[in-house]
Formats: structure tokens, C-alpha cells, sequence
DNA sequence: ATCAATTCTCGTAGGGTATACGAGAATTTG
DNA sequence: CAAATTCTCGTATACCCTACGAGAATTGAT
């Protein structure tokens, strides 16, 4: 198979830290002059400072001194530098390992593993643009999947539905902080706040809302239940959000 | 200022088929060969069969049979382009307005909420692919809000709550459907399914999965929790999410 | 000292994107 | 029939990724 060898490769990048690279190479040919750990390092800062599409291929090259194509000597292709710039920040979340010390009880604990996500989102807005489906096969991945199985194994549910409650929680919680990163992310880039773009479009209540067709909303409305600006809402929704469906977990436990 | 001359532009081409477009323009000049509604379902009809990235103004035009630039007479840009396009499918979705009959209680109204998004996903899987911050502000997202909200307004929170909690289910809702759009859209371009995709990567199990540093999975494993394939978890993940959510907003109206 | 083998380096070329500008074509009104 | 108005659209610019292949650097053997 020919995809197979590219996947090989990609797992050994990946796990590079953890297993030995290859056979390390000692025989002859040109030194290199960089390392795969540099080349991920600058795509993130780029990302991290100038947006995802600061990380393209020619920019990480030109800020490390070589020519384009060299990077290609240390990373398969673009994508997979991707993967490794995911699993990379995925891995920096700090979130005990197995035997290590843990405070509180699961809720506490599943609100420690919430709080790294959205930590990381915010240190790296970049994640909130790069799809979760089929995500890089690394360390980083596995650390967090393995701490949230290990939370909700204390609730003695079926290993089925462990995993399954599992899931329903890492969906919730990583979705929405990648919305909460985009979010800032657009605030920052466009230089205009949630609040002024909402302004800007003021003309939609004047002009296009029809009371007749929204009821609710107006009701709403009228009772100063959207006072508070998008922000604070989205912030507030998702706590309550979060609580919601934890309650509705420990519901079915008993 | 001048981005409220855009804007004003972008909400009359939103709501064109609610209000009159603009004076009507009976006077000189060349008549337009085409209309709004002729690109903005044919930027549809292309990212439906042949994702978002077709959906360019080069290849609208050619399927128009026009020049790129004659599209800019209709549509202001690209971005404006795909705002007309969201805000027409998010409209398709059939959820009754105000005074329209409904049936069940408010569990069932939701899950018709759920329905008819999943719906939408799965028929313009592009949309996953489309930042949700700052939608359109048009026709077709006002409904789908006004729709939620009047649901949730049957459970007599206070304003204020009914619309933190409508923004919790919209956000849990909208964005698996999203997920679950972008993974069925994966499998389709690629080619290869996820249970394919994942035994490429059995390496990762042989060769680098360490057991002592992950025992939550190595026993859900060994109890066979993770016999179901990625689509049958997620599918189930989501319902189970859904559900338990919804417990836990009743459980606080009582 | 020289040569072969090996490995890293990187310029060029090709096919994609959105859109500012301005000249030209078409149509109605006076 | 000329003026005014509006739509049409070719050209040019500045990005993106990466296949290919020639050249440079290094080691070990003779």
C-alpha cells in the first residue's frame, strides 16, 4: 500500500519525542541543518502571532533561513507540519497522567480539563481553524483522551457508555472553545468588537425586523433579555451549558 | 463611515425577497442578464456537488455563463456571496413559524430543531465548512432563533435564562451536526472510510501505544467498549449529549 | 588524496485564488 | 441622434503548494 509508508512516516514524526526517530543516521552524506522540533516550533509561533495562514510553507522557511523546499527534507507536506503543529498544543494542556495527584471530585476535574482546553484555544486561536475530524494520531491526542476516560471511569458506568459520555463531553467542551477562540480571533483581526459589528447593523431592527413574525424574540426583548452584549452570553451559556449536561450525567449514575 | 455603506448593501441583498429590493431601477441603461437569486443558487448548487472551494467566483461565473468580473455587479464580493448563500439554506429548514401548529412537548420540538439542522448539514455539507461567528444577518437565521426561542419560552425561565439556555442547545446542536456534515464530507472526498483510516493506523497500537500511561483506555478496551466503529459512537455520543442536556434544563425548571 | 555513496539544499515552473481598474457595449430618454 | 446610464468583462497583481532535478556538502574506503 502505498499510503501505509506515508502513515509510518507520519507516526514516527509524531511520536518522535517518545520512540527514536530512526536509526539516527550516522553514516554519510550532509549534515542537516535544522530538526523537525524547530521547523513545528516556528510554524506555531507564526500561527500563534500572524494567523494559520502565516504558517504556510514559504513564511516558516523564510524566517528560518532556507530556501522553501528544504522544509520538505524535515516534514512530508504541509499537512502533516499541521498535525504536528496540533498534537504539539494538545500535548502542552496540563492534565494529570495516571498515578498523579487530582483535586476535587469528577465535576471538579472535568472542569480542569475545560479550563486547559479553552486555555490552549486562547494561547493557539489557529486550532479553532483546523478540523477535529480524524485528528493527528499522536501523544498529545492520546494524553487528553486518556484523562477524560479516566474521569468518567469513577462514575462506574458501563465501559460502553463511558466512552460515550466521554465523547458527549469532549464534544461539547472542545467545540465550544473553539468558538470562543474564533470568536476573539475575528474581534482581533477585524479590529472590531462583537458589540460595534452588531451596532453596524442596527438597520436590521429598524428597518427588515418584523414583530408580527417574531414573537418570541420580541418578548424576549421587551422583558430585557438580551441586554447583555454577545460575549458575555456566549461565555454564560457555555458554563451553564456544561453544568446542564454534567447534572444530567450524574442523574443517570444513581 | 464607509463599512456601513457595505453593510447597508449586504442586509437589503439579505432580506431582498422580504422588502423590495431597491427603487427598481426603471430608467437607462444596460439591461442585467441575470439576478441575485440566479448566483446565489448557483454558488449552492456547485458547493453541494462539488464542495465550497467550487464555489469560486471564476467557476459561478463560467457555470452562468458570464465573465468573473460580472458577477460583482450583482454581489459585492466573494464574502458577500457566501453570506446570501448561508442565509438561504439556514431558511430551508421547515420549522413552523409563529401561530403555526406543533406537535409534542418541548423535548420533541427540539429534537425537530435537531432534525431539520442535521437535515440541512447533511444536504449542503459545505456549511460546515463556514465560520458560525457573525452569520448573515438575514431571513433565515432570525427564524431558526425565533423557532428556539419560542420552544424554550414554554418553560417559564426568566428571559434572560430562556435565552442562555436556547444559545446552550443551538451551540451543542449546531455544532455536532456540523461535525458530524464535515465527517461524512471527509469520507466522501477522500475516498476512504473512517475504520479504514484508523487501520492505517494500527502501528499506533502496536508500535507506540505505551499501556502504563494510558490504563482508563487499556481497560475500557479490554472490557470491549470500543467495539463500535467512529460513526455509530459519534451518532450515539450525540443523542446521549442531547439528552442529558435537556435532563438537566428540566431539572431546573421544577 | 581521490572517488563513490549518501544526504541535504533549493530555484524553477505550473495551476489555483479574489478583485481594482477602466474601456467598451447596450439600452432608454430627451 | 446624442447623452446618460448601467451592465460586461480582460488584464494584471500577489499569494498558495509542491514535483522535479541539479548542485553542494560530508563520510568512509581505497
Amino acid at each position: 500500500m502505498v499510503t501505509s509508508v506515508t502513515v509510518d512516516r507520519t507516526l514516527a514524526l509524531l511520536w518522535r519525542n517518545h520512540r527514536p526517530l530512526a536509526p539516527a543516521a550516522k553514516g554519510a552524506g550532509r549534515r542537516p541543518s535544522l530538526d523537525v522540533n524547530e521547523v513545528v516550533a516556528t510554524g506555531i509561533r507564526l500561527a500563534d502571532s500572524d494567523g494559520l495562514a502565516a504558517a504556510s510553507m514559504g513564511r516558516v522557511a523564510k524566517e528560518l533561513g532556507v530556501g522553501t523546499m528544504t522544509l520538505y527534507t524535515y516534514v512530508p507536506s504541509k499537512d502533516e507540519l499541521l498535525e504536528l503543529m496540533v498534537d504539539q498544543v494538545l500535548g502542552e494542556r496540563e492534565l494529570p497522567g495516571p498515578g498523579e495527584p487530582r483535586t476535587g471530585d469528577w465535576r471538579a476535574q472535568i472542569e480542569l480539563y475545560s479550563v486547559q482546553t479553552q486555555l490552549m484555544f486562547s494561547r493557539h486561536p489557529w486550532l479553532s481553524q483546523v478540523s477535529p475530524i480524524r485528528p493527528p494520531a499522536g501523544p498529545g491526542l492520546l494524553a487528553g483522551r486518556e484523562y477524560l476516560l479516566s474521569v468518567v471511569s469513577t462514575l462506574n458506568l458501563t465501559p460502553h457508555d463511558t466512552n460515550t459520555a466521554a465523547l458527549a463531553i469532549s464534544t461539547y467542551v472542545d467545540s465550544a472553545a473553539s468558538l470562543a477562540a474564533e470568536s476573539q480571533l475575528i474581534e482581533r483581526t477585524s479590529g472590531q468588537s462583537h458589540d460595534a459589528w452588531w451596532m453596524d447593523r442596527s438597520d436590521l431592527w429598524e428597518t427588515y425586523f418584523d414583530v408580527e413574525r417574531h414573537p418570541a424574540m420580541t418578548a424576549i426583548w421587551n422583558a430585557g433579555g438580551f441586554t447583555a452584549g454577545p460575549n458575555e452570553v456566549a461565555a454564560e451559556s457555555y458554563s451553564y451549558g456544561l453544568n446542564r449536561l454534567l447534572d444530567g450525567i450524574e442523574l443517570k449514575v444513581q
